[in-house]
DNA sequence: CCGTAGACTGACTGATCAGTCAATGACGAT
DNA sequence: ATCGTCATTGACTGATCAGTCAGTCTACGG
């Protein structure tokens, strides 16, 4: 019995290890930018010597892979978390809106992580795959929440072009924060109004003006 | 006669070389992305010797900034082109849906450029600066062509507010359109659809289903 | 026809960095 | 106590690249 148990504490400390790495490079990303990463960075932000972040990731390609796959893992666990604290639809749409337009995971350090990912997105097609499976998996959320509302009052469109246009509009606004370079509550505030302006105009009994808080 | 002459033949030569050379570099960029960028690639695109980069542009980030001085000033230009060619509103923001997401500025070459640059902008004040100034006059643009239609059908929001989702929606396409990687025209004939449906829902009456074409 | 200004060239230098590797330490098993 | 395994270390190597510089070429003015 200790053989397992020992082979299984050792997996969970090599993998604690490979997650603290992982959140180091996340943080050096969003200080220094993509190019700007070093390994001597991340093994210095972790914590540990220059060797041992090439023990764990061959190279820093797959280094930085890890890094995306873990921002991705955060992203989505934050999104289920707040989506399934809701019940009916509006609220479960309020509450994607405030996770990406709030100030949970808005700020900058993440932010300004997602769009160096972006960045290189056209180069590598593991990137690219993870993006389109995370939007191909955010629409399958969207859409459902969308359609609900269209069963209370049609909108002028279709579920699905309502739905890409929001997940649209999200992906902008962040860039848009990017470059008004931090941001006060009160643009995110503008920013929210924005997302709910767009749902009140395909549904003005859910999301009419009368909604906000 | 002959001194000023000569002086601004070679002013101009002088400043075709350079135009060149941030062309050169707009090309590296698309193919290499913004880190992967050599002064070598630049020359050998620009079909001239390494030292000439350096000698128009003194320093490698000074290179970077004149590109995206030229993409920013290109990009103006057409839409300046593209919106001035219609009178009315509707056909505006039309003509501008079209720029934006038609097969014209749309080719991956630039997009990739757009969101290199975007990567940046947190960590670079110049890029930062002229991104910003970018986006306001492009409001400065679409919040009067909203507020004309504003004056025939009172939307549900404010103007500003539908100008800026515009804005957001236009910019959050564009980024999907890099992880689809290359996006066919249907799926650009979906980006048009999503920004009509937008306009359509706050102007029924100008962007109605029956404006399709 | 010479002189010179300035566009243009590419070999060279120094710095930086990914990846290698030989050595060390920690720790459980025997 | 001894061994084996494996996480861990950091000096070293080779490659790459921005920026320098000493010089060439071109064309115009005198």
């Amino acid at each position: 019995m200790s053989k397992p148990d020992k082979k299984s504490r050792d997996a969970e400390k090599v993998a604690r290890r490979r997650r603290s790495l992982a959140q180091a490079a996340i943080t050096v990303i969003a200080r220094k930018g993509l190019p700007g990463v070093t390994l001597a960075d991340v093994a210095r932000e972790a914590d540990c010597g220059y060797g041992l972040v090439l023990f764990h990731f061959e190279t820093k390609d797959r280094l930085l892979l890890a890094a995306l796959d873990a921002l991705v893992e955060e992203y989505r666990a934050a999104w289920h978390a707040r989506s399934d604290a809701h019940d009916d639809a509006v609220a479960r749409l309020e509450a994607l809106i405030d996770l990406d337009l709030g100030s949970a995971v808005t700020d900058l350090r993440h932010i300004a992580v997602w769009t160096a990912f972006w960045a290189e997105t056209s180069r590598n097609a593991d990137y690219r795959a993870r993006f389109s499976e995370l939007n191909r998996a955010y629409l399958a959320r969207l859409e459902p929440l969308v359609g609900t509302l269209a069963e209370q009052e049609p909108p002028a469109a279709d579920c699905r072009l309502i739905a890409g246009g929001l997940s649209a509009i999200l992906d902008g606004l962040w860039i848009e924060s990017q470059i008004g370079h931090g941001l006060g509550e009160a643009d995110w505030a503008r920013a929210r109004a924005i997302c709910r302006a767009y749902l009140g105009a395909f549904f003005p009994k859910s999301f009419g003006a009368e909604t906000n808080r």
